[in-house]
DNA sequence: AGAGTCTTCCAAAGCGCTTTGGCTTTCCCG
DNA sequence: CGGGAAAGCCAAAGCGCTTTGGAAGACTCT
């Protein structure tokens, strides 16, 4: 059943049809309701690939993916999906992913814009003066930021959460019990999460005439195994720090297992807080010694998106609107006062 | 650029450039070279929604989301996708992932279908007689199954790993290190690969004239707090298992956090061996104590997906040919002797 | 009553590609 | 040399929608 038909049946010009079921004013009420009527008697569907050619809109959202031998996907980015999912099904939104190559991701976003592939697109992980973002500004798509670029001299739209505060208000608490020598286990500080998070940290330890020793800061690629590596090395220096942050719950996992096995007992010799981003699989209360977080669910964060990129393509929201989100501190047993 | 102002500036008609474009045998290879060669100059790219309005392939692949406020979607799926995208990168497909409510798919799938949005999907996580398989079956798009239905009383193509006989072989190992009484801490047991790995696991105990006593049978979602809870069932439980299989690396997290809560030492009263999907971000040679797995990279399998799907997009393959792909058994230290 | 303004609808022109059906031209062979 | 086949090209008809540029009729106002 196509536009023809049903206009042919309905004894109307296609015309008339169309602009009636896309809710132009030019159409008298009393037959728009005939024609609503007879479109879903009929199960009426447009045909997307013809209203594509015709308006250039695809009714998808877009996200390139870096792929390659080399690159693993973050486990994050399935939470994100849930998300995003979750808003996407309530509004028929699809979600295009495109895999490019990591190093040259360029191509794929000026190919998937040339040809008018998606309506919008996010993108993740960014790092301070993006190219990213700077080229889907200059290609004039629709897009989202998740987290945030700096140093570009433009704004943008995005949604982050306060990473900065979080690690500043952990690094605070900690400090208050009496934690001199702090440590991060950072991700790859290349991206701007982790930037925020290092620098929330050494404000909260200037605050106090504290510094964070630089030996005392690991930047790694997120998996249980650097999480061990990093705070093995940092808890075998002679300067062994007393309290721990890590960027996540997976390298969190390996800094217990390194503590174990150095005979070290949390929260007795170390402190431990991580960053959650709420996985239902993995969750900081079922530590073995209960995990003490920042807390912000990402989940959250990816239906968001997906709403204001909903309204973005249908011009509800226009502008460089940054928007970003408190992070919740949940203190557990994984903390305590400095020993000595 | 467009096919129009190609064809003007070559002085050709569209037919023939679009011919020569295309492969056609009904063009001069000289005239091909030049049109070729004038294609790449100008960078012409034929516009794609145009073209999928005029065949109805799209040059994109599907696949049906889960999703929901309740649904969690399983952490695996990032790493099947890091393969699937490997592949689909060097093929420039792309993947449309369309949400649908749990609870109904089927609406979801007959829209993709009937609207040509892509030309192939794939399927996962099967259970028998499963009501996908059947529909997209009878909707006649191009699809493959990771995994494998059973009783549906008709054949399709799929990739799977040999759930039956990995599980066989590490009960196998189990009882022959003298191990009687076997645990299994299973997946969702309305699924295909649990219902095998069970199965496997019977056959093997039966072999020796053993049986899996129905309280050391968990089926749960895979997570950490389930294996920790399954775990401290049956570790409480008078009959306690000497041995326990377990089918994720998470859920083996939380099995090994229960032995340690009950003072059990493994291997020394509980053997553990867990099937591996090999994820970049924990691995089981990580272990506390290293984790005997049945390995099998479930990137891989992705990575296999995409090619069958592209080839029967081409007409390359046909058929419902099956694929099954044996499965590693990875001896490491949480295996040893019976107690006692 | 005539002019102007809405309201409501329509025919037809795109969107940019593929493909059908045919038309020349060349080539081969009896 | 004439007829048939093959090679090489083209015009035009889709694919199914949106949107432009009217047009007809109803209504208002002077």
């Amino acid at each position: 059943m196509n536009l023809k038909q049903l206009a042919h049946m309905l004894a109307l010009s296609q015309t008339t049809v169309s602009r009636a079921l896309n809710g132009y004013p030019e159409v008298n009420e009393e037959t728009r309701r005939r024609v609503m009527d007879a479109a879903k008697r009929h199960g009426y569907r447009p045909n997307p690939s013809a209203r594509r050619l015709a308006t250039g809109k695809s009714g998808m959202i877009g996200y390139v993916l870096p792929t390659g031998a080399a690159v693993d996907i973050d486990p994050h980015f399935v939470e994100f999906l849930s998300g995003l999912g979750d808003y996407a099904r309530a509004h028929e939104l699809d979600l295009v992913l495109s895999p490019a190559d990591a190093d040259d991701q360029e191509t794929t976003y000026r190919r998937i814009v040339a040809n008018r592939q998606v309506d919008a697109v996010y993108i993740s992980s960014p790092r301070p003066v993006d190219r990213r973002v700077a080229l889907v500004n200059t290609l004039g798509i629709p897009f989202i930021v998740h987290g945030r670029s700096e140093g570009s001299g433009f704004d943008y739209p995005y949604l982050d959460i306060d990473n900065e505060g979080a690690f500043h208000e952990a690094a605070r608490l900690l400090v208050q019990l009496g934690h001199r020598r702090l440590a991060l286990i950072n991700g790859d500080d290349r991206e701007t999460f982790a930037i925020h998070r290092e620098r929330g940290m050494r404000r909260a330890l200037a605050a106090s005439g504290l510094t964070l020793d630089d030996r005392h800061v690991s930047s790694v690629v997120m998996t249980e195994e650097n999480g061990y590596r990093a705070a093995r090395r940092l808890l075998e220096q002679d300067d062994a720090p007393t309290a721990i942050a890590c960027s996540s719950l997976i390298m969190a996992l390996g800094v217990v297992r390194a503590a174990r096995d150095l005979g070290l007992s949390i929260p007795g010799d170390i402190s431990l807080i991580a960053h959650d981003d709420v996985f239902p699989w993995l969750k900081p209360e079922n530590f073995s010694v209960p995990l003490s977080t920042t807390r912000s669910s990402i989940r959250l964060a990816g239906a968001r998106v997906a709403e204001r990129l909903a309204a973005r393509i249908s011009g509800l929201e226009e502008g460089a609107r940054g928007e970003v989100w408190p992070v919740d501190l949940v203190v557990r047993g994984s903390v305590a006062g400095a020993p000595g």
